[in-house]
DNA sequence: CCTTAAAGGATCGTTGAACAATCCGACAAG
DNA sequence: CTTGTCGGATTGTTCAACGATCCTTTAAGG
């Protein structure tokens, strides 16, 4: 009469089920809060005022707080509180490294098509729609995104994760941006190329046209970078 | 009369001296506690046996918590309490995964000598002197902090950060092997050999040996986690 | 005038206690 | 054997308090 039940089925419904801890809830609504620049890199978080604006404890706000921080969107200094992080050129230049390794070899280690290039293909379609909308800050997002989707061929959850980290920290570099337009959009066509090969199963292709995307991303973006914080 | 002071040579108390924060060093005991498997995987940590043994109060217990939680040595189960961390097979294929992309990608990424390989160099001396002592757990300390080593010639502090929690999460499966010995010492030689393809800056041949070392390695952890742990 | 030292206020670190929410085991009923 | 219910134990969350540390201000001295 009643068929079996598939506990798979069940399985996505936990992360929704188990959400809960108000201090994951403070976590996302910080996280929202930097990643869209209403609290701007080195700007100090102190307990008092965010816990008091907020309405929650001073001990669950410093849970929130160790959450952001081991994220790497906070530091925390002993007893002088915690900031939003301010990146360094050599944060920078650390994060590409990082990039230019890791993406390139996620995309190295695909063997045999077919690859699922869902993820990817959604987030050029994605970054495509912002730029029609003239939504920049999407744009970045879905750019992003993309990384994002080419990490995640590698199939790792703990690369899927730092890769987040990272790019979530890459978020605050790009805060420090003054013309988003100019700095995303040629990069758009550059996704797309990049995906088309991956399509094409050339995945030499990918991996140059990758490199070379890294390559010209991390110069511009440590060139605006050491002018606006270390230059005159 | 008086000597001038070298700065540098108070650099190196800095830590010892800037080590604060209760639940550092309360993270820093369970986290060695851990790593030598006084707490095996799926042991329950109480917050008031572990609290009162330590003689810390409950909330900073807790943030020691929350700081192992996320490096992956407990795992969090709301209202039930933390556990240490029992890695599934599926984790040990991921780990070994992320372990193949990025020490490879790391020996790959090195371009001309001279390169500094002190680090590799002491970590296997470190590991012949621990096989002659017939220290096994030493000798299983030593093979990670030469695969850290290898890592770090991509000078990446990412990458760095990423693989000591990696590794760490590897001493959980390694505590699941009943003969330490014989599954760490096949290992020594084949590292020493590593490292003579680096120093005859031989980057091709080093890449192949690294690959089939962690191939070998994640095949003999996957057989014996198994049948540990799903088998009849 | 500038440098150094001390006092004060503000904030953080840590603890202890309290209450609500939840889980776990035991026991009873069907 | 399964289901429902109860009570003890543990966790989740908040609050208030005190000591420790840092930053700023103020004062003294060269």
């Amino acid at each position: 009469m009643a068929a079996e039940i598939d506990p798979a089925v069940l399985m996505g419904d936990r992360e929704l089920l188990g959400r809960s801890s108000t201090a994951d809830r403070v976590a996302e609504i910080l996280r929202t809060r930097i990643a869209e620049g209403y609290l701007a890199p080195g700007t100090k978080l102190s307990e008092d005022s965010i816990g008091h604006a907020l309405g929650v404890s001073r001990n669950t706000l410093r849970e929130a707080f160790r959450l952001l921080t081991h994220e790497g969107l906070l530091t925390h200094e002993l007893n002088r509180g915690v900031f939003v992080r301010v990146l360094t050129v050599q944060d920078v230049i650390d994060i590409y490294r990082v990039r230019k390794l890791i993406e390139c070899a996620a995309v190295r280690s695909l063997s045999m098509p077919p690859y699922d290039l869902s993820q990817a293909e959604a987030a050029v379609a994605e970054g495509e729609k912002a730029s029609e909308d003239s939504n920049w800050a999407a744009l970045g997002t879905a750019n992003i995104h993309f990384h994002q989707a080419v990490v995640a061929l590698a199939r790792s959850t703990r690369l899927n994760e730092l890769m987040r980290g990272v790019l979530a920290e890459l978020r605050l570099v790009f805060h420090a941006m003054d013309n988003p337009r100019g700095f995303h959009e040629p990069y758009l066509p550059r996704n797309r190329e990049i995906l088309s090969a991956l399509q094409e199963a050339n995945v030499v292709r990918a991996e140059l046209l990758l490199t070379s995307y890294l390559d010209d991303a991390e110069k511009q973006l440590v060139e605006r970078y050491s002018e606006r914080f270390q230059g005159p």
